[in-house]
DNA sequence: TATTGTTATACTCTATAACTATA
DNA sequence: TATAGTTATAGAGTATAACAATA
């Protein structure tokens, strides 16, 4: 019995350098998303380091790419975090020169915060290691069955978004 | 521009008290495996207190049904936690009377943690209560994509068991 | 000597609150 | 008065380290 619960790790449960899912959550499609959602963040997390990023970092840039720029407060609100959380990460993206600040001119409390074409550059490799990190966490699924995942994950979510 | 990310929260982003997902960070699986595995878990870890559980709580009992009984450190390793973690939360559902401790009598080093009656129904609840979770997140899924959803991630990431 | 469970401590991360500037 | 950005502080959560018991 106790035995069983080792051999799911070492035999069913290893994708090398990659955080686990662990086979036993296999029953619960919440527990494997839940789990699976852990595993990519910490696991890109430290892969994005190639590209001068951390996760956080990463959905910035993303955020800022497909629907940039905006202000730093709509950020928190789509990041589901504090304002003081965007500022200390958005300090730290303009200090690598990947953002700039700059002002709203029609409402001057606001800042815009822009790609530049350094950060672009640096997104671009994000893209890379994040699918890399997907491939690896998930490695019974083809390039094409992770498309399917990926549209029917987005029509699970967003249903009116055609 | 700036207007539009407001809009994907107001209008594409709302499904009613769950953490969201982003909607411009639809074109990332990876961005949305992540956002969506912490929304459910956040989402799942408040409703789960109807079944007098929290998120952990319920992990640590799911994998007890699935594989259990086991030890302290083989949960901790399964949990990606260290074993101080499970310490505390076998400590809190004891006290609740959802599990037991038990010494192994073949090693005494060893405490087998083991469900109650008591634990299987909370556990059974929070399956539930997980399940409806997944179900508010992905509204535009029906109870058979979600099915799909399952059989494809379990495949994913177990492509030798069958 | 290595491992299990446990406790106590230290640290990291995040939220809260307070402040300035602008509306 | 309300909101955006910023800073400093406090708190929760987690890991680290040290210990006793058993192998």
């Amino acid at each position: 019995m106790i035995q069983r619960v080792n051999d799911s790790i070492a035999e069913e449960n290893c994708f090398p350098a990659l955080a686990s899912v662990p086979h036993c959550a296999r029953g619960s499609l919440g527990l494997l998303l839940s789990f699976l959602g852990s595993a990519i963040t910490e696991t890109a997390d430290g892969q994005l380091a190639a590209a001068q990023l951390n996760g956080r970092e990463y959905s910035i840039l993303s955020i800022l790419e497909t629907d940039g720029p905006g202000s730093q407060a709509e950020l928190a609100r789509l990041l589901g975090k504090v304002p003081a959380m965007v500022v200390m990460a958005v300090d730290a993206l303009e200090e690598r020169g990947f953002v700039a600040r700059e002002r709203d001119p029609g409402d001057r409390r606001r800042t815009r915060v822009v790609l530049t074409a350094a950060g672009r550059a640096a997104l671009a490799r994000g893209h890379e290691i994040a699918d890399e990190t997907v491939a690896g966490a998930l490695p019974g699924l083809s390039a094409e069955e992770r498309g399917q995942l990926h549209a029917l994950l987005q029509r699970g979510l967003w249903p009116s978004a055609t």
